[in-house]
DNA sequence: ATTTTTTTTTAGATTTGTCTAAATATAATT
DNA sequence: AATTATATTTAGACAAATCTAAAAAAAAAT
């Protein structure tokens, strides 16, 4: 089975915006795939002949468990990738998205399960997801927004939801990354901004979206005992 | 400049046709590129109009300047990957030229240039070939077929200019690989078979077809001073 | 110098992935 | 429930890269 990089990104989408096993809108494709409403329709078809997916016209879309298998293979390929360039090649955590975004549609498998043995089985990329295994399988890291961190609740950042290189250039001016240990110190009502403190830094601001893109773990055990 | 792997595919065949600058037929790159002579032409008049190449109705196709720059740097991305999938990933020589004709593809110039330095700027590629620098240029290595090597001549294996699977299987059936020295200890008239020594191995024969696909560098000072 | 063969080009289709504009279905609002 | 707004699909087109079959040019052979 090799599909086409466009059909591997339809698939990679479809994978990212389901998340809860909820049924996918074409307009919602659209826009993260930045094509038309019509080019997705089309696709749609063929993915659907092809059982990858669940389709209906007007009723949504949603991945057979053939078509979560391909996406998960292809979400393997960028993490292993990512994971490549930062640790060997010494990027940036904030250019390699767009590099993997390419390498993900090399087709070799072998090359893939070389690769992941070569880096030590890694078990997350550099922005901290998870990486699926040769089989697909890929653990579920307890992960809450930022938004929904209890204030002064130390943390560590785990995640992050969305990799434009203007999120990641942001972060990186806040000196956050994956594994930055941080509190909020407070909210502000009046725009939803937070006050955020990592140890041995000045405090500073964020804004709401940054805050919701931002996934820490935190220990949940009560602090005072 | 950014072309389709196609172009790409079209200008690296044409370096590699050309070799002493003559020019190139539409037959030839057919062939070279397992499609048809229609294709082929196709293809030609829209490279032309990108002013990659010369191109003639009926005359041949030559490489512009231009021409030569990009397809150079494809070759150079193809070595590199393939030194990288031999040394770091531990791939056999013969299983690398696949991959890498899908790796040579990928666009980043920063990426090409840090792996280059991961691998501490290697000049060949598993298969004895140079690799061109990031400025294009490529040191002209001498080499001479086996068919040319003076009888009882030790001589080193540097490269081999058919990277068939098929070919590759034989060289290693015969222990030969890059750097193998070796010496021709008679030519048999009748088939035109060679009768190979490498040090401590028995004696072996090899087909015209084969030596003439297996260049190699030789002491050119008397033997005897 | 014809004729024949080979090579190359043109003509016309096809597939994949995309687009815009128009039509239609669904959802929201009054 | 009828109307308005939004979402989705269909219709028709286009660019890239390919194909086969036919035409034309060039090369080889008589």
């Amino acid at each position: 089975m090799k599909y086409s990089p466009s059909k591997e990104n339809y698939l990679k989408a479809i994978f990212h915006l389901q998340q809860d096993d909820s049924v996918v809108s074409t307009n919602a494709l659209a826009r993260q795939l930045n094509t038309s409403a019509a080019s997705v329709t089309d696709m749609l078809k063929k993915l659907k002949t092809q059982k990858l997916l669940q389709y209906q016209p007007y009723r949504g879309v949603r991945l057979t468990a053939d078509g979560k298998k391909v996406a998960l293979q292809i979400i393997r390929k960028h993490r292993l990738w990512e994971y490549f360039l930062v640790e060997k090649l010494e990027f940036g955590w904030e250019e390699v998205h767009e590099i993997a975004e390419e390498l993900e549609h090399i087709s070799s498998t072998k090359l893939i399960d070389r690769l992941d043995h070569f880096l030590g089985n890694p078990r997350t990329d550099p922005h901290g997801d998870p990486i699926p295994d040769a089989q697909g399988s890929m653990p579920l890291v307890q992960q809450t927004s930022l938004l929904d961190l209890p204030v002064k609740k130390q943390a560590a950042v785990i995640s992050v939801s969305n990799q434009s290189t203007a999120m990641l250039d942001l972060l990186k001016h806040h000196h956050i990354g994956i594994g930055t240990k941080l509190a909020v110190n407070r909210r502000f009502e009046f725009d939803q901004t937070l006050e955020i403190s990592i140890p041995h830094r000045p405090v500073f601001t964020i804004s709401e979206l940054l805050a919701a893109n931002l996934f820490v773990t935190y220990d949940t055990t009560p602090t005072t005992a």
